[in-house]
DNA sequence: ATCGTTTCCGGTAACGTTACCGGCATTCTC
DNA sequence: GAGAATGCCGGTAACGTTACCGGAAACGAT
């Protein structure tokens, strides 16, 4: 019971050949009917299970799939899941690999990976990354790859990903709508994209209503709650404070409302807050938090439904492009105008 | 550039055998300094990347772990993050598979993994299995195996986990110590290791204060928020309704949370509560909500050395058992005596 | 009977790598 | 200067599997 029995060893047993024994287990037509039972009857006995090494090795590929993270927060691992379950559904293993934010850490996993002769990646870029050699590496060997959530303008790939900037613009719009004027935004790092993006979309709806930008109201910063909850406190010590923010995470919001609590301000009275993400934690605190919601879920399984695509037909797809329609939930945190019937749980 | 390159290739080129090049890469002893330094070169030109597949064929190890787990929520993406620090540091490749808390899906997951070869398992069981006959034949085929977290008698092997009893002795304790007296739990399903283990904790502190048991104030119920606010309704619409609440989960006990507001209870003078992870969650609601710490990261650390250490020596390690000690942080939700000093953050 | 078709099977090479053995020079040893 | 040791290298087999080809037997049609 030692080592794993092998085609070979049934080959010996049946007194056959090791080609016929191939043949019958893969339900070849070149087969007896009465040999491919003692075949298969033989098989379940000794427990025979393919060796996929082997199996990858000759027909070059594995029937799996290389997915890099940049970490496995609430969003992500959602993202996850939804891969998982399509990729299962198609006969693929996933390969999860957490970059950590870190380039270094991102280069040994696609390295890796690449190795294992996954077929194909999945990938969403770490903040820290600004180098995409490694990436167009892959590509160069014509290995399907898809990029979601965290897409950038310098790695052109199909891509699965929020329609960020409507995001920002919906979630500052609300703020307008329901009377704030000075309205602030904790934005991520600089050079990440989607939070390039929901900040366009925040500076598109201040356009809108004719409200002149104000840096001091745009704050960079980690995506990190006390990050979040200095830069409030900041905020909220400044001469003409701002009457609402908007952050591009939830964490951050978590972050900002502790500021604002501590600071004795009432929400949304005093000041409005909105979220990103949805996350649960933003209606079990008090007040409920609204947020922006990007069903991770369900992104992650288009990325996946993409990336088979992409395997199958082996066109150009890189130039595709799916956007998905955020959705913003809203809740006591921005609620000025009770009026409104856009309430959700 | 379309096919990676092959040792083959180096050596065609150089006009040497492929076995110096193998040599020269791996840096054996047998050969000459000027050849392995044109080797290198050259395989550096070629962008070479050894090919895992024939390498684990070939001396059947493939430097990659089998992680399972039966999802990726806060706590276990924790530990899972953990095992991937310690793993990528001993040049282990980690593949993740999810079960979702399904049986069929852990073992397909396992049975994948299986083919794949990979060198060896972690392992957190599904709360849905109830046999255990896929990971007892990896311990026949002597592939190193551990279970952490979720650890059951039903499974021998080297293990990490919470010392669960003495964290549900340590929650109810604490609770008994502030004066609470009828003390109801919210635990988990009931073939589940964890929850029973936590629950016979919560007896043995009521023991120990002498208090009865009383079945009415002992609830099952899923992991789940919503199942733990209806659970919660419950108890509080009893006549004799308990005085304190320790739920197993911190979702649990946000569901329980949400409905002793509803109720109109306040914490900690109507009711105690107390949860369990210490998810950053609990500290964020009002009131904040104190909750059993068990470091979930270090355990998946440690799950991941202990893992390597049966990997290397293969002596039987089955009896191994590494419990970590859990540790209360007390909050709000439960400090009805203010006069201690046990608050943190 | 002859020739073509099927039906079934076996042999061989190959995927990319390493382990092992053997062999040729060169150098060392006394 | 003969034998032994060393340094360096090449060839071959093997890991488990499949693709491809060729061939034997059986059958069918004429």
């Amino acid at each position: 019971m030692e080592k794993p029995a092998t085609i070979k060893d049934i080959a010996r047993k049946l007194n056959i050949s090791i080609s016929t024994v191939s043949r019958a287990i893969r339900n070849a037509s070149d087969v007896n009917s009465e040999t491919k039972k003692a075949v298969l009857a033989l098989s379940e006995e000794l427990n025979y299970q393919p060796n996929r090494l082997a199996l990858g090795l000759k027909q070059k590929q594995t029937h799996t799939i290389g997915v890099i993270v940049p970490n496995l927060d609430y969003v992500l691992s959602m993202m996850v899941k939804g891969i998982d379950e399509v990729a299962l559904e198609a006969g693929y293993t996933v390969m999860v690999c957490q970059s950590n934010e870190s380039f270094g850490r991102e280069l040994v996993n696609t390295r890796r990976l690449l190795e294992s002769l996954v077929d194909g990646f999945i990938i969403s870029v770490s903040s820290e990354t600004k180098s995409f050699e490694h990436f167009k590496k892959i590509q160069e060997r014509n290995i399907p790859m898809v990029v979601f959530d965290r897409v950038t303008p310098d790695l052109i790939a199909p891509s699965v990903r929020l329609d960020n900037e409507n995001a920002g613009f919906v979630a500052t719009e609300h703020l307008l709508e329901q009377g704030y004027k000075r309205i602030a935004i904790l934005a991520g790092p600089k050079n990440l994209g989607i939070s390039n993006s929901r900040m366009d979309g925040y500076l598109n709806a201040l356009k809108k209503y004719n409200i002149k930008r104000d840096n001091d109201l745009i704050i960079h910063c980690d995506f990190n709650q006390d990050y979040a909850f200095f830069a409030t406190q900041e905020l909220l010590a400044m001469k003409k404070r701002p009457d609402a923010i908007f952050t591009i995470s939830d964490r951050m919001a978590i972050g900002a409302m502790l500021a604002i609590k501590q600071k004795g301000l009432r929400m949304p009275e005093d000041i409005g807050l909105v979220g990103f993400n949805n996350e649960p934690v933003v209606s079990v605190v008090t007040p409920q938090i609204s947020s922006v919601d990007m069903s991770s879920f369900e992104l992650g399984k288009a990325a996946a439904k993409l990336f088979i695509e992409t395997m199958h037909h082996n066109e150009d797809m890189n130039n595709v492009e799916q956007i998905l329609k955020p959705k913003l939930f809203i809740r006591e945190s921005s609620q000025k105008i009770i009026s409104q019937t856009g309430l959700k749980k």
